[in-house]
DNA sequence: ATGGATGTTTCACC
DNA sequence: AGGTGAAACATCCA
């Protein structure tokens, strides 16, 4: 499921449910899952207090004190929770953690994509940075003379550029077609041949939709049941996203799709140019 | 009914 | 450098 929003709407869901719980028993049915130390991840994990859950770009973070558990749900990682003594046989739930107050944190996860792993607190930055994660997109946190800088020093196509995360945090399929159909730019202009201006209204999309996203909850698409904080409207908002053939909302041009970068690409193909080399 | 596509990331290879 | 394809895996749809 998950861009910045659906992660962000998941958070905002978990963190009510588990903030000051103890974990007090946790069992790992897919270790692949697992990315740091196994055992160590079990051992440290248990009789740890979660102090809040908070979210860097697409990555969740559960505050441990000197640890954090940091779960990325990839495409289709899901958090669910139930009374302990009340789980459903699921043959897609990897991962169970008891806490204190009687309720189990359960991790599911159709493709067994998504990962976690337990990172010393004073590393986060250093996980962050060497990931090549960006500033969130945000006023204040999202630079626009450092993305002007960065965008017109690079051949790279806009579109696979804003997915790599690089540049700014929490972009994904969905959002970035919607962004770049928002600035009227195409998904395969070159990062340098943008202008100035072209960037500084690119980055108020980034800034607009991933907000307006959060605060409609996020999208639920193609997604058979809701996970725990899923009941996202903003799939009622999309302009091109699945929208091919269906009229450009400011020009009435049927929405085009192609391949970019191994990407189901939407865009409208009058307001959307290429720009002239 | 088989191939392609699916809200992600990372790596190998031109 | 930058682009593409594939892989991790399961399911759905045309």
């Amino acid at each position: 499921m998950p861009e910045l929003p659906e992660v962000e709407t998941v958070r905002r869901g978990l963190n009510k449910l588990v903030s000051g719980q103890k974990i007090t028993a946790l069992r790992i049915d897919y270790n692949r899952m697992i990315k740091s130390d196994l055992t160590t991840f079990k051992n440290n994990l248990i009789n740890q207090t979660i102090h809040e859950v908070n979210r860097r770009g697409k990555y969740l973070l559960f505050e441990l004190g000197e640890q954090t558990l940091i779960s990325h749900l990839r495409m289709e990682g899901k958090w669910l929770s139930y009374l302990s003594t009340d789980i459903p046989d699921n043959k897609h739930f990897h991962g169970f953690f008891d806490l204190s107050n009687g309720q189990t944190l359960v991790y599911q996860d159709v493709r067994k994509f998504g990962t976690m792993e337990l990172v010393r607190t004073d590393k986060l930055a250093d996980f962050f940075s060497d990931k090549r994660i960006g500033p969130e997109p945000t006023e204040t946190d999202f630079n626009l003379r450092t993305f002007q800088h960065q965008l017109s020093g690079s051949q790279k196509k806009i579109k696979p550029y804003l997915l790599d995360q690089s540049l700014v945090a929490g972009l994904g399929n969905i959002y970035v077609d919607e962004v770049l159909w928002l600035a009227k730019i195409h998904p395969s202009e070159i990062a340098r041949h943008l202008s100035a201006k072209k960037v500084a209204e690119l980055r108020g999309a980034v800034i607009h939709i991933l907000e307006k996203a959060v605060k409609y909850g996020g999208s639920t698409i193609r997604s058979y049941k809701n996970a725990l904080g899923l009941d996202g409207t903003m799939q009622d908002y999309l302009q091109v996203y699945g929208k091919t053939g269906q009229p450009c909302a400011r020009c009435g041009t049927p929405i085009e799709k192609y391949k970019l970068a191994g990407r189901g690409t939407h865009f409208c193909p009058k307001c959307q140019k290429l720009k002239k080399v």
